[in-house]
This record gives C-alpha cells, structure tokens and sequence, in this order.
DNA sequence: CCCGGTATACTTGTCTAACAATCTGGAGCC
DNA sequence: GGCTCCAGATTGTTAGACAAGTATACCGGG
C-alpha cells in the first residue's frame, strides 16, 4: 500500500478510507465499486480489498449483491424517515433519563457553542457540530450499546447529507434555538417538554431531508 | 466444504454454523476459536474461515485483538445490564408508539400464546417464545433500523443465556402475567403504565442475569 | 424493426501456497 | 527467582489460479 498509515491494519485502514470516500461524496452511489478498482486505488492485494468492501457491506455503508459490485448505497426518503424515525426513539429515551437526574450533558453545549460562531455562515458548516450535539446527549448516558446503535444512524445521515449536498438544511439560528431549549428543559427536569421540542427538531429535519432525497 | 447446504456461499454458511455454535454454548466463552480449527472443522480453506470470523467479530458474537485468536465473548455484569437498559431504551419507545394508536400486536400475542403452553415446564423453553414476544413489539413498528438494533441485543441475550445454562429465570407464570398486562396497556392507550411494567419486567430479568453472569 | 437466444467479457467466490509480522510459552542464564 | 531470548504457533497479507455467476453485446429469426 502506498498511502494512509497503517495504525491496525491494511484491511481496516483501507475500509476506513472507503468510508470517508463514501461519506464525503467521492463515490458516486450508482457507480460500482470493484474490487479490483480498490485494489488498484490503494495498492493492496484483491483480498484485502474484498475485506475491506465486505466489512462496509457489514456497516451498510455499501450494498451488493451475490456475483455483484458492490455499490455506495443510495438513501431514498423511506430510508431518511427510518433513519429520524429510530434517531427520534433513542434520543428521546435519552433526553427522559437525562431529564430525570437533571443531568446538562457538557459535550452537547460545547458542540452548540460551536455552532454559534457560524451564526452568519452556512448551513453545511454546522452539519458536523449538529451532529455531535445530538450524539453527545446519547453518549451521556454511558452506554456502549446505545451509544453504538445511535452512531450508525448518525453515519447513514452524514451520508445522505454527502448525497444532498446541502441542499434542504435548516437555518442556523433555528437550530441553535432548539437545542438550547432541549438543554434547558432537561436541566429543569421537564422531560416531556424536552422530548417535545426534540420530536419538532427531527420531524422538520427529516421533511427537508426526504424531500431533498427525493427530488432528483 | 462437506456439510451444511450451500445457500447464499461458504462464508456466511460457516459464519451462520459458527454463531450457532456459540449460542449454543457449544464453545466455551474461553477457549480460543483458530482460523486453522474453524478451517478444518467446516472442511474450507484458511481465508473463508478468516472471512467468517471477522465476519462475526463484526457482529459482536466473537472479539479477538490483534494476531490473537478469537474467542467467544464472555458478557459480564455490566455488559448484561447495558444491554438490557438498551433494551428498555428501545422497547419503551415501542411500547408509546404502539400505544399511541392503540395497535395491539398480533405477532406477540401469538409468541404468548405460546409460552402459555410451557405453564407447567422448565423456564428455558420459554426463553425463545419470551424473545420473540419482545421483538415482535419492536418489529411492530415496521422501522427496519430500529429492529435491527433491538434483533442484535437479542442476539446477545441468547449468547448470554448459553452462557449462564438457564440460571437465574423467572417462573413462566410471572413472566406470561406481565406480558398479558402490557398487551392489554397498549391496547387502552395507557402507554405510561405499559412502560412502567416494563421497566419492572426487564429490570428484573436483569438483575437476575447480571446475578447470574457474576457468578461462578 | 423488434425480439430472443447465445457468446463473450467482467466480476466475484474460493482455494492453494507462501512468507512476514507478531505473540506466547518455556528453556536457559545470571 | 527473575530476566532474556529463542522456537513454535497464529495471524496478516500477498500472489496466482480457476470456477461460477452475471451482465452485456451481438446476431439471427420473426
């Protein structure tokens, strides 16, 4: 292999350099991925490379069928809603357990302050500090299954917002309203109040998503 | 290969033949799982047998460090009670979806009607029927997303029951009564009680496999 | 002109063989 | 007794090969 450094190994560095082309929108979902393509692409051997397909087919990051190329996987609206749909379970149940300790998750109000310096900016760049806020109110609960189911979730929408290209975001402002509600309101103890606001943040974020999934 | 019918290719035939095996109780959480053993076992070359190892190791079935041989994951105290508060977590959101629309699920009624022929017996041969009354809440739902999280913690409760060999259950009678409560919950669109007698229904379970898994 | 069947090229699935890298366990030495 | 080092075992990776399956292009018939 000629590139990318070898912290565990060949098939894990080269999956996680698939993922990122994924994810950052250089792979087009309709073109097939060989494995001899990514063989050649990151100079490793057609076994690794199968590896390294194989274990994103495992994450759903790519899709393939028997005797096919494998693909970066298209998220239509259905999937979109599904996505929310499950984000919206886990988070509220997290939002009720951290209402009920009146515990501030701090990693979520620093991934906020972040957002607020791109108050003027555009919506693309706060994507990633979204993101983390809502995972740092999940992560707070500790738990290493939970966390998990919920970062493949969080994956699958880093991909679709790759596939959309910013296309059907939220304002800033809105966003940064909502979630410093959220953290008030579990800091006051006001679970269903908290769940309430979270199940309006998502609901709108999955419209505009599906929506953009959707238009051509 | 020599045995096992060739459905989808001999990986995922091993893979499925291996986790079996290790739901099963059939390897010991301790002993180390070789990719030469696992080769000769199935009669396939050393790659497959590589593939349908990591195959599960991705799953969570087995864990193996680097150049270690893998083994079958020995689930602790703490991994019980993760995975059950998991579970809590998602089955609660079941249950207030469900209750929301009063939809009572037919496929857990049937899952309970069959417990209720094990009235008399052992508390294992419940364990599958009890498993599939859980996951038919959550399949409910029809969130493809949502019920493949739930189905992995269920995988690992089963590996967590091979382990503990049918210790510390509950007697079936209790088990079926708080089922029928929180079907009936549902149905009347209380779903703050169906998840209260949930929450008492797993923790318990919990409590008693956490008590079981710490034990020699 | 369209339709269907065949042939070909491409891709994946699996195996054999081999070597390098790494870890484990014990023998030997201080 | 503790430490070092070596040999065996195991995994990591590669190369090459062949089989099997799929898709596509092509060609003949209707």
């Amino acid at each position: 292999m000629v590139e990318g450094i070898r912290v565990t190994g060949v098939v894990d560095a080269v999956a996680e350099a698939l993922r990122a082309a994924a994810i950052g929108g250089e792979l087009e979902p309709d073109r097939p991925v060989t494995e001899a393509w990514v063989a050649a692409r990151f100079a490793v051997a057609r076994p690794s490379a199968k590896a390294a397909i194989e274990k994103l087919v495992g994450e759903g990051v790519l899709e393939r069928a028997a005797h096919r190329s494998a693909r970066v996987r298209r998220l239509d609206a259905d999937a979109v809603r599904d996505v929310y749909r499950t984000r919206r379970r886990i988070e509220s149940a997290a939002i009720r357990e951290l209402a009920a300790t009146r515990s501030r998750p701090d990693a979520a109000a620093e991934a906020d302050a972040e957002i607020a310096t791109h108050l003027g900016g555009s919506s693309v760049d706060i994507v990633d500090p979204d993101l983390r806020f809502h995972s740092a109110i999940v992560d707070a609960l500790g738990s290493e299954r939970t966390s998990r189911a919920y970062r493949s979730l969080i994956e699958e929408v880093r991909q679709c917002m790759a596939q959309v290209q910013g296309r059907g975001l939220i304002s800033v402002d809105t966003i940064l309203a909502e979630h410093e509600r959220i953290l008030e309101l579990i800091a006051a103890g006001d679970a269903e109040a908290a769940v309430a606001v979270l199940a309006e943040h998502l609901g709108r974020a999955e419209e505009r998503l599906a929506a953009a999934v959707a238009a051509p």
